[in-house]
DNA sequence: TAGTCCTACTTAAACGTTTAAGTTAAAAAC
DNA sequence: GTTTTTAACTTAAACGTTTAAGTAGGACTA
């Protein structure tokens, strides 16, 4: 491995010197500095993240938690869309991407701050956690530069979706089609996403005139087709059953879908469904899902700048949140009402 | 922050005893040690990984390179799931998982090399890249301890799925079907998987005394639908046409499907189709596809296991290939062949 | 001509660890 | 009672950078 020292020895300049003609200081003879960085060339001169990290308190490394309980991890294709984009973004402002996790080693448990910390990140971008384990309240609360993904805590910018408009549309396109009994299947309401969809679901509603009934209501929980799949099912033993069904996630419209056919009926004939985030997925159903996508790409890329920000004090860490819009994507899985099949009464 | 240097100026021991306190080294007393412990605790300690790694030349840290040129990154569903489980592995073992990148910043790029020994990472986990790029030969012909998935170069552990068996399994399955018009949509020759599932495709059909049409053989380079829906045209416009095909990803095989009922015919009463790799994708369409399931857990893993006993100099790197099992997973989209409907001929 | 200002360097300390090589005093060996 | 061993610590250097402060000499100023 070539060091400063090694160049220093080479050509008999001052390791200060080398350093400084490497980095580009003005106060550096342009021959030296041209001298200096074919030497550096020639002897593979690589710096060392390291020791520079360890003097200047900077890494250039950025934290990522990526803390899937379910256990579904990176595949889960929402987070990844946001991450591969938020990576190309602190990339290209030339920091690495690096998981922060609880667990480091065999060993007891970290916490996600002291992990943090002990790697020297610049700053720290939640992609998803336990929002209520003391570790990330830990980290919440440090004075680590940090953004995250659809929740809102103290002194931390979150970076979510605008449901609000975009739910407005759904049921607007629920409306159109003639549908007035419109139930939703709601995510875990401990969560902002669900949270929030489920109260724009319902002010979106009464703006439309529409009827909010407490028995279409539905909870599921953690997003799953499982859940999607039970609660349709709650959904389909009421006498008088709902005709569209607006889910706040695509794979519980995915499940819905499914007990909507298993129970020998039809969507869209029989029941309109739409869902909500627009994973690739859904293109590849039958029937194709009407949904709101969100712009995953726009999510990860505003997160990055954010943070960046933030690490470069341009903004202060506030108790924000940065709405990303969304689109009403109209598939195939919403149909007029009045053509709804005889056997659905 | 706290430094060793302030644990004891508080205790009044020197550094290198507080050090060596936290290490839990032999020569210090126990009481010391304690001492030492629950000041370092109380004024909220975290060891520097900075300082340590300059000191010890060992980072903790594990690159990875993950570098899809077709521009799908973290999204594509087989490499995220071997990369979740190849991070689960090697956390648990202490490291942390750091992407490695050919672009640093806006500048004109590093190069794996440099960014790898610049973060001194231990060890290096190649999930795709160009290995044709002399980015990557640089890479594989270093010292740095590096594991790759499904790519054979020198002096590199290669991990992959046996192709063999399970291809076999397929012919054998499709014959068995009563097909003996088998089609095969194979992947990119230049790339390790694509080249030997072609070549096991091949050398199976001869085993089950099968005729290998060459009209039957149609790339389908980048494992896309497209180029999956693509190929499929190309085997319906030949007059004698193929009853089965076997795709070597799920994603062409998916695109076949599409082309199929885009001829008015049915997958799988008309033309049954294989696919290769088990991505969740192929239980969500219709019909179910039948398909290789790769075991992408036991690959992350087995990855993270021969990379970390290379690290630990307990195997030499060498051009070896492990090979991982496979899976026949029987679904819908494969049917007998007597059974095929009036209208394809 | 003396003073000031540049330019192009160097010195030395520092960042927070680890570790080889001591040191000291008490205990054990004989 | 002297020597040897051991336990428990310390000193000082090192890892590879950056940077505040300094220096030497030439050029400009007045």
């Amino acid at each position: 491995m070539t060091t400063l020292k090694d160049i220093s020895q080479k050509t008999g300049y001052s390791i200060t010197t080398i350093s400084r003609a490497l980095n580009g200081y003005s106060d550096i003879g342009t021959d030296t500095i041209k001298k200096v960085r074919d030497v550096a060339l020639e002897m593979g001169y690589i710096a060392n993240a390291s020791a520079r990290s360890l003097k200047t308190r900077k890494s250039w490394t950025i934290g990522v938690i990526f803390d899937e309980h379910s256990g579904i991890g990176l595949r889960h294709p929402l987070f990844a869309n946001v991450l591969e984009e938020f990576k190309k973004a602190v990339e290209y402002e030339g920091y690495d991407v690096l998981f922060i996790t609880r667990q480091k080693g065999k060993k007891p448990t970290t916490s996600f701050y002291n992990h943090a910390i002990e790697k020297s990140v610049d700053g720290v971008f939640v992609l998803c956690t336990d929002y209520q384990s003391s570790e990330y309240q830990e980290l919440a609360k440090s004075n680590i530069p940090t953004v995250v993904l659809d929740h809102l805590s103290n002194n931390i910018y979150n970076i979510a979706s605008d449901n609000r408009s975009s739910i407005a549309d759904v049921i607007n396109h629920l409306k159109d089609l003639g549908h007035t009994k419109i139930a939703h299947i709601f995510g875990d309401p401990l969560n902002f996403a669900g949270l929030k969809r489920r109260e724009h679901f319902i002010s979106s509603m009464l703006l439309q005139d529409l009827d909010v009934r407490s028995d279409f209501l539905v909870e599921g929980t953690t997003y799953t087709t499982e859940e999607g799949y039970a609660a349709m099912k709650v959904l389909l033993s009421i006498e008088d059953k709902p005709t569209a069904v607006f889910c706040a996630g695509d794979m519980l419209a995915i499940g819905a879908i499914r007990a909507i056919e298993d129970a020998g009926l039809k969507c869209p004939d029989d029941v309109s469904v739409v869902g909500f985030d627009g994973i690739d997925l859904g293109d590849y159903i039958t029937p194709k899902l009407t949904t709101v996508k969100q712009k995953t790409k726009s999510m990860g890329r505003t997160s990055a700048d954010y943070l960046i920000n933030i690490i470069d004090g341009v903004i202060k860490n506030v108790a924000k949140t940065v709405y990303i819009d969304t689109e009403l994507v109209i598939k195939e899985s919403t149909k007029l009402l009045n053509t709804i099949s005889v056997k659905y009464k």
